[in-house]
DNA sequence: TGCTTTTGTTGAACATCGTTCATTTCACTC
DNA sequence: GAGTGAAATGAACGATGTTCAACAAAAGCA
């Protein structure tokens, strides 16, 4: 299907992608100009589609890689504790929470693309992508199995699903600046009391 | 500052909206093109800068409507319950959650657009836009109160938000098709058992 | 080295947007 | 009917993403 790269593509494709992370980062997805990028890696300006078929595709490695750092800084956070009695678990799952928070703080424009994705209707996600978003979910599925060990698997994925769609809701909305601005540490106070409410009715 | 509209041009922006409105939910922003829309309502392209100031501020009158019907999909669905006891505010949280999820489902693409809005920066959130937003926390505020009358307003407020926030995020990722599709009555469980568990915090 | 073929690069050109504005048309008054 | 101000018009402009015929560079070969 795909054919092997050569080096100076890889290197062509890693430069392009690096440009565009920049610019994203910068002014968002809409500061993702074709132009503008070409002059960025030196190129001309129809050599892009040789490195990509088009922008949309761009973004969606640029995401992949905020994916993948996303990924890491829940690992970071993860990691550090243990992870043997149900409170550990509770608390695990608060610490994944607030680096997600401190995640899309900090990295809020890169963040919100993630989101803005809009695959040409028909085209299915790649599969790449997907598993990224797949290792996501496993960082708060793994605390879950101790929390409720003896929940059916597919209620237990189910109950991570909700419990990450529900704190990225806090995190949108506290993050969207068109309201009214929320502290920090009150979306943290917010997110903790949210898991550690949601941990307390699925041990019922 | 502005001027009163002349009847005319009342009729002509009622029928813009009206022509944005069907084209969002039709193909979501993206369909929303000048020439398209110039079109349907009879007139010549630069006819629409007579009557609206860019494209922008058309997608924010067609998400003050869609605001507008959301409010009253939560006003149908509160006022068919009583709201007397401690158990009838959380039955109601939870009916508002769902009404929530309904609308959203149901209006897909206009309910999407309400989040797509960036308005050109510096430039603030019109008056009478944010006020539609608080009244949709007032909903939630309200059954809220009831539940915990001892808490301070703030907290009230911010506890509302989150329980907002909440719901909405797993509205959102509930209805993004990138992922695997999840069915509607499982959407409802969750929504439900999450609104139970942080009621169940919030009442200690 | 010279010739051919393949591969990669270029930038002008195209299509499609939102937006502007000089010109024209219209409605109304005196 | 002439004059005047408001409203409507659509050609034109500047961005933008994408394509492709022409060109250049590299690779294979004698």
């Amino acid at each position: 299907m795909t054919t092997p790269l050569s080096e100076r593509r890889q290197a062509q494709l890693a430069a392009l992608i690096d440009a565009a992370e920049r610019r994203i980062a910068e002014g968002g997805m809409a500061n993702l100009r074709a132009r503008d990028l070409a002059a960025d890696i030196g190129i001309a300006l129809g050599g892009l589609y040789n490195i990509v078929a088009d922008l949309d595709e761009l973004a969606l490695r640029v995401s992949s890689r905020t994916l993948g750092r996303l990924g890491e800084a829940l690992t970071a956070a993860s990691d550090a504790l243990p992870l043997r009695t149900k409170d550990d678990a509770v608390t695990r799952l608060v610490a994944i929470a607030h680096a997600y928070l401190h995640f899309a703080r900090d990295n809020l424009l890169l963040w919100r693309t993630l989101f803005e994705l809009r695959l040409a209707e028909g085209t299915a996600l790649p599969a790449w992508a997907a598993d990224d978003q797949l290792r996501l979910f496993r960082h708060v599925a793994e605390p879950l199995t101790l929390l409720v060990p003896d929940m059916d698997e597919t209620r237990q994925v189910l109950a991570a699903r909700t419990l990450f769609a529900a704190v990225h809701g806090i995190v949108t909305l506290g993050l969207e600046e068109r309201l009214v601005a929320v502290p920090l540490t009150a979306l943290e106070a917010q997110i903790e009391w949210l898991v550690r409410a949601t941990c307390r009715g699925l041990r019922e």
